[in-house]
RNA sequence: GGUCUCGUGGCCGAGCGGUUAGGCACCGGUCUGCAAAACCGUCUACUCCGGUUCGAAUCCGGACGAGACCUCCA
C-alpha cells in the first residue's frame, strides 16, 4: 500500500514532532528500557511495553526492517532518595532468602508469560545486564580515559562538571546543572562524589552484596545507567534511531545515558527519544511505592479488588490504544466496559467481512478510508485516530451487510486486507472467531434447529427454555433477521 | 521551592486557528412472539478572565485546579 515512509515522531529531545528519517534507509534501530526483575511488572509497566509494541508493529507495517532491543535489568545498583546505592534485586533476594538469580528467573518467567498474554511481539533481542558486565566496564574505562569519570575508593563516578564543559548535561530533561544544585534536596552518603550531580558508573562491593563482579577498580557492581549504554552500543551501534522508555525514566536515567554515550563515544545514542506516558489510578501515577497498582494478570483473571469482573487482554489493549501513548490514561471500570463493547463492535464487523458480496462499484471511497488509517498512525502513532477511522469502516461494513451500500471486488479485497492488518498486526488485537470445536458446533446446530422448529410452531415455552438454559451455560443466542446465531460468553 | 505537562459534553478520550473525531452511556427508531443482541439516528463540549485575529477548544498573558519529574519507578 503506502510505500513511502511519511512518518512523524514526537521527539522528546526537541519537544517537537519531526519527520522520521532512519539513519540507514529502510532500517530502524530501536532500544527500549525494559523491566527490572525484582517484582512482577504491574499494569503501568505493561502500558509502556504495550505502547512500544504498537510502535514496533507499525514500523514493521511500514515495511521497515526493525531491530528492536529491549533490555532486561537483572543487576545494577540504583541510588535511592537518601543517596545510598541499592541493589533492588539483591534486596528482594535477601528478603526471600534466595539467590539473586532465582529472583530474576522467577520474575522473568512471569514477564515472558505476560508478553504472551498481552500479545506483545518479541523484541529482536532481549539482552541482560549481567551478560554484559565486560562491555559496561569497557565503557566506563573509555569515559575515564576521556576525562569524564573518576575513581574514588573502588567506585567510579561520572564527572558532570567536566562533562558540562564540552556537552550539555540536561539536554533531554531541560535541567540546568547550576539550578540542579539549589533544587536538589540534601543528600547523604555522597561524600565520595566531587559534585552533587555526579552519578555512579561502578559501585564498590558491600560485604553483604549477593552479586559481585571483578573490575579494574576492584570487586563491585555496575551503576544503574551504564547497562543501557553498553547494550545499546553493542547491538545498535554508537548512534541509532529510536530510544524509548517510560516518561519517568527521562531523568535521571535517560539523561545519564546520553551523558555516558557522549562521554564515551562522543554522540547522543539516539536521534529520536520517545517517552510513553504513565498509567494513572484515580488521577495518580500507578506505582509500587504508592501501592495503587494492580497486576496485569489480576485484571485478566478478575482477581483485583478494583474491578468486579475480568477483562480480556485484547479489551485492555484496545482500551489503552484509545488513548495516545503520550497522554496519561486512567483505567477504570467505566472505560474498560466501554472499551469492551466498542471492541466487540469492531470485531463483529471484521468477522462480517467474508460474508460481503462485491458489486460493480463502491459507494464509499475505500482508498481514502484506508489512507486515513495510515495518516493517523503516521502522525506520531495516533492510535485513537486510527480507531476512529476504523469505526468509519465499521459503519460501512455494517451498511454493506444490510445491502445499503456497495463495494467493488478490488475495494473489498483491499478493505479486508487492511482491516485485518491494522486490527491484528498493528493494534495487536486478536479477534476471536467462532469456536473451532466441531463437537460443539454440531451440537449447537442441532439445538438451534430444534428451537427453530419450536418457534415455527409458536411453542414459545420450549423456545425460551432453550435460550435461557443455554444462557445459563454461558452460550448466548441472538435472534437475527436470517435466523439465530450463538456465541460463547 | 525549581522544571515541565495538562484542564474537552454523563464517562473515556482525539483534535491544537475556520470542517461531525471516535467509543461507551442516555434518548428515539428499525428488527422482534417477548426479550436480548444487532443496526441506524439524535444529543453537541472545550476551567475561568483578558488579549491577538475576519475567525480560537486550538495562539499569547493571567487566575484557579490537577498531575509528573527534581537521583526508587515503565
Amino acid at each position: 500500500m503506502s510505500t513511502a515512509i511519511d512518518l512523524t515522531i514526537y521527539n522528546s529531545l526537541t519537544g517537537e514532532k519531526e519527520k522520521f528519517e532512519p539513519i540507514h534507509a529502510g532500517k530502524v534501530g530501536m532500544y527500549v528500557c525494559g523491566p527490572t526483575l525484582y517484582s512482577e511488572p504491574h499494569m503501568g509497566n505493561m502500558r509502556t511495553f504495550i505502547n512500544f509494541d504498537l510502535i514496533y508493529r507499525y514500523l514493521l507495517k511500514l515495511g521497515l526492517q526493525v531491530k528492536y532491543v529491549r533490555n532486561i535489568t537483572d543487576a545494577g545498583h540504583i541510588t535511592n532518595s537518601a543517596g545510598e546505592a541499592v541493589d533492588s534485586i539483591g534486596k528482594v533476594a535477601k528478603l526471600e532468602q534466595v539467590q539473586s538469580l532465582e529472583i530474576v528467573y522467577k520474575y522473568n518467567t512471569k514477564f515472558q508469560e505476560l508478553q504472551r498474554i498481552y500479545n506483545l511481539l518479541s523484541p529482536t533481542i532481549e539482552p541482560t545486564a549481567t551478560a554484559h558486565i565486560q562491555e559496561q566496564i569497557e565503557h566506563i574505562e573509555q569515559i575515564i580515559a576521556n576525562g569524564f569519570g573518576y575513581v574514588v575508593n573502588g567506585s567510579v563516578y561520572f564527572d558532570v562538571r567536566a562533562y558540562s564543559e564540552q556537552f550539555e548535561y540536561g539536554i533531554l530533561s531541560g535541567r540546568k546543572v547550576d539550578e540542579l544544585a539549589e533544587e536538589t534536596r540534601a543528600l547523604h552518603a555522597q561524600e565520595e562524589k566531587r559534585f552533587f550531580a555526579d552519578f555512579a558508573l561502578w559501585k564498590k562491593a558491600n560485604p553483604d552484596d549477593m552479586q559481585i563482579w571483578r573490575s579494574p577498580w576492584g570487586d563491585g557492581n555496575p551503576g544503574w545507567h551504564i547497562e543501557c549504554t553498553a547494550m545499546s552500543t553493542k547491538y545498535l551501534g554508537a548512534q541509532f534511531d529510536i530510544h524509548g522508555g517510560g516518561m519517568d525514566l527521562k531523568f535521571p536515567h535517560h539523561e545519564d545515558e546520553i551523558a555516558q554515550n557522549c562521554g564515551s563515544l562522543g554522540c547522543n545514542p539516539a536521534r529520536y527519544w520517545m517517552h510513553a506516558n504513565m498509567l494513572n489510578v484515580n488521577g495518580q501515577k500507578m506505582s509500587k511505592s504508592l501501592g495503587n497498582y494492580f497486576l496485569p494478570k489480576e485484571i485478566v483473571e478478575g482477581t483485583t479488588t478494583i474491578f468486579d469482573k475480568p477483562y480480556s487482554p485484547a479489551v485492555i489493549r484496545f482500551c489503552m490504544m484509545q488513548a495516545h501513548y503520550r497522554s496519561t490514561l486512567d483505567l477504570s471500570a467505566d472505560s474498560l466496559n466501554a472499551a469492551e463493547k466498542g471492541f466487540t463492535r469492531l470485531g463483529d464487523a471484521l468477522l462480517l467481512l467474508p460474508t460481503i458480496t462485491a458489486s460493480e462499484t463502491s459507494s464509499m471511497d475505500v482508498s481514502a478510508l484506508v489512507q486515513s488509517f495510515y495518516k493517523a498512525m503516521n502522525d506520531d502513532f495516533n492510535a485513537p485516530m486510527l480507531i476512529a477511522a476504523l469505526f468509519e469502516g465499521v459503519k460501512y461494513i455494517n451498511a454493506l451487510a444490510e445491502n445499503k451500500a456497495t463495494i467493488s471486488a478490488t475495494d473489498l479485497a483491499v478493505l479486508t486486507a487492511e482491516f485485518h492488518s491494522f486490527i491484528g498486526d498493528v493494534l495487536g488485537l486478536h479477534i476471536a472467531k467462532a469456536t473451532s470445536d466441531d463437537a460443539l458446533n454440531a451440537t449447537m446446530e442441532l439445538v438451534l434447529a430444534m428451537r427453530k422448529k419450536a418457534r415455527e410452531e409458536k411453542d414459545w415455552t420450549t423456545s425460551d427454555q432453550i435460550r435461557d438454559k443455554l444462557q445459563a451455560a454461558g452460550i448466548v443466542v441472538k435472534d437475527g433477521k436470517d435466523g439465530a446465531s450463538w456465541s460463547v460468553k
